[in-house]
DNA sequence: TCGATATATGAAGGATCGTTCAAGCGTTGT
DNA sequence: ACAACGCTTGAACGATCCTTCATATATCGA
């Protein structure tokens, strides 16, 4: 993937290798990087925003509720439900998926708060 | 992009409607799912994450401490300077860059709490 | 048992993304 | 002026992702 010794030219090694140390490790860096990718799409985004205001819904309520095909909503809920972000019950034939903890709210919010806060112009500085 | 009324059966009407007024607008949910793809890539999340600690750091520091090349630093830098993640204080023929918020950090901060909270296993229930 | 329903899954298509190579610009030092 | 330097950018290739279609499983009702 990334060389670890590349051969980039360094102005300050000291300050270099003291945040190399401080780097979280490869497997934290890459869950954290997956989570933030299942974020990244607008349908399970959607989907989330859609159980942290319905609560406990049914797959078809929820694709008819974001907008999705039955098909689509199964193939993002397989996603969050493999990463342990929403959780399934169970009943019969339906399925009621709900969140699986607190942190995407959390998660959410700041998240809103960022986009309000460099709300209008983008672009370089 | 997706069909606003698709032929989805519903299960709880009015829950669906309620729902689907409550979530954020389209626009919205473009920004964000755009801010947590940002988050979404080991590279850039190491480089978010060696600001957090670092400071304010010149490119070719940052590419040393993330492991990437100049091009890659560069490249992800630019993607973060236009969402107005980072920002960066030119100097000579340097570039120093540093957050450009808070939210950066609390976002990160929360993710690996989640990433800590369900940590070891994953997959279906 | 048979068909309809609710959800899940595999495969295929095109779109998007990340990395790399090559070249570009502006700055510094000689 | 020239070369070295720090950084930026564009294009190209391969990998990954999302959507859709078709099919599969399991449950319910007749």
């Amino acid at each position: 993937m990334e060389p670890d010794a590349c051969s980039v030219p360094v102005v300050d090694a000291e300050r270099v290798s003291s945040v190399r140390r401080a780097l979280p490790g490869e497997e934290t860096v890459q869950d954290l990087a997956q989570v933030f990718g299942l974020l990244a799409d607008p349908g399970r985004l959607r989907m989330m925003a859609a159980l942290l205001e319905g609560g406990e819904m049914c797959v078809c309520d929820l694709a008819a509720a974001t907008g999705q095909s039955m098909s689509g909503a199964s193939h993002a809920l397989r996603l969050l439900r493999m990463r342990r972000v929403v959780k399934v019950r169970r009943s019969g034939r339906m399925a009621y998926y709900q969140l699986a903890d607190s942190h995407v709210r959390m998660l959410f919010d700041l998240a809103i708060t960022h986009a309000r806060h460099t709300e209008g112009e983008l672009g370089d500085g």
